[in-house]
DNA sequence: TGTCATTGTGTATGAAGTACACTTTGATAG
DNA sequence: CTATCAAAGTGTACTTCATACACAATGACA
């Protein structure tokens, strides 16, 4: 997306062009799951609206690859758990694109843009949100209080949450959202959020632990409230086995 | 991509970009069933390679628009299932681009494409494929039996199947793929060559009405070899709620 | 008129999903 | 120290769906 701006400059505004590809950008919507909630990672203009992290792919680099720097820039992290989901391409898409410019017309960051939606799963502690340069605050905002988003920001991150509902019927999902030690029922709340409804905790727990992609700890967890749970960690070989080739059943 | 050119002219070659918007194509993995085959359509230009149908994005025109009208162009048909399902932006995506080089160096077409992939579902027998200026023909090309492609047309082929298969586990396909009246076998046929498995008589049909898309015609196919088999048609209503609200159970 | 490949149909079995209740634990408060 | 209590652990019956499988009916063809 053209408000993310790495080095904002004018010869970035000018000749951007020259480094970046025209017409092209990247967005990324990214999910932390904390205190029982998923949370999206979101960018806050000085100028005012709130939007997605993006970027602009540069001439000689993949669209993952752009994501990731983007990724990487915003929250620090590598190896980041990251999937294409869809492109946006509506002319009308930008339509409200005066409300953002910065700069002069005529510049390539006028013109239009079709953007590449990735989604990217990552653990919340390890995350150290970073704005940019043009950017109050780069934030983790609760699913349920988004606020208004550019452009078709909202549509994007529907969408991608619709992608990541999809993805989690045939995948594990939570190496990336969860500390490396986690309880089951912790791990029941990132699938009732992802889902957007409630699970029965036995049969999720029967259903988990058929996948065998869980190793339960000797140790439980303590301090909590009432009855401290069981640990587990991921069997990291069997989850991405599991990964590559697909779970059965649905939720 | 760049190798479709619906006017191939120096004005075309020098200043598309004023057309079309730069580093973007749409490709098209066009399916249809014929003969008890699932067919690709597949261009094959003058100069030599095969390729998938594709073509640029106008400046005003979206990314679905784009992919509709170069369907149009190659196979005549419009309202057609059409489905986005993957961007392809590898920068090495174009080594050999030089082999498809119809034009001077420096020109918009040289520079990298990011191409937006569509596939579509047609009705084999609707279709009159129209080969463009470049193109020697435009061919249906068993799935079994593809030639080398150019670039990664390959690998956007897989793709396109592989999305096609994920889709069919939650919605119904065949009204795009099949005859107005079509018997049993053959709607069978049609999902055991798309996930390229046999699959059981007796549970498929039962699976099949049980969806409640299918309304039986009293007549029956004639002329065949054997006992006759009924005809169906969709229930054209159920069907596209269907679509919209998913089927449960995969295949 | 007989042959035979294809079509039509039903049932039994096992696997998985769903619904549901009681016991155990350990943090907390008195 | 003890009682309380909310959360966590566990198992079973029921239903639904998937799978496996065999025989009778049809009609094109020779």
């Amino acid at each position: 997306m053209k408000e993310q701006i790495p080095e904002l400059d004018s010869h970035f505004l000018k000749k951007g062009h020259e480094t970046y590809l025209r017409h092209i950008s990247v967005d990324c919507v990214i999910f932390g799951f904390h205190e029982n909630e998923l949370k999206v990672l979101l960018l806050k203009w000085k100028k005012g609206p709130w939007c997605l992290p993006g970027g602009f792919v540069r001439r000689e680099e993949s669209l993952q690859d752009s994501a990731t720097r983007t990724l990487q820039e915003r929250t620090g992290l590598k190896n980041i758990f990251l999937q294409q989901f869809h492109a946006f391409g509506d002319p009308q898409r930008e339509k409200k694109k005066s409300e953002i410019n910065h700069d002069q017309k005529g510049g390539w960051l006028q013109e239009r843009f079709v953007t590449i939606g990735y989604y990217a799963l990552v653990e919340f502690s390890y995350v150290k949100p970073l704005p940019d340069a043009l950017s109050e605050t780069c934030e983790w905002c609760d699913l349920n209080e988004i606020p208004t988003l550019i452009m078709d920001h909202r549509q994007i991150l529907e969408k991608a949450l619709e992608a990541l509902r999809l993805h989690i019927n045939y995948h594990p999902v939570g190496y990336n959202l969860l500390p490396n030690r986690f309880t089951m029922p912790q791990l029941q709340k990132l699938y009732e959020t992802i889902l957007g409804k409630k699970l029965d905790r036995r049969n999720f727990q029967r259903k988990m632990l058929a996948y065998q992609i869980l190793k339960r700890l000797k140790e439980r967890k303590h301090g909590v409230a009432y009855k401290s749970p069981y640990l587990y960690s991921f069997d990291l070989q069997k989850y991405h086995t599991a990964l590559k080739e697909g779970l059965k059943g649905g939720w």
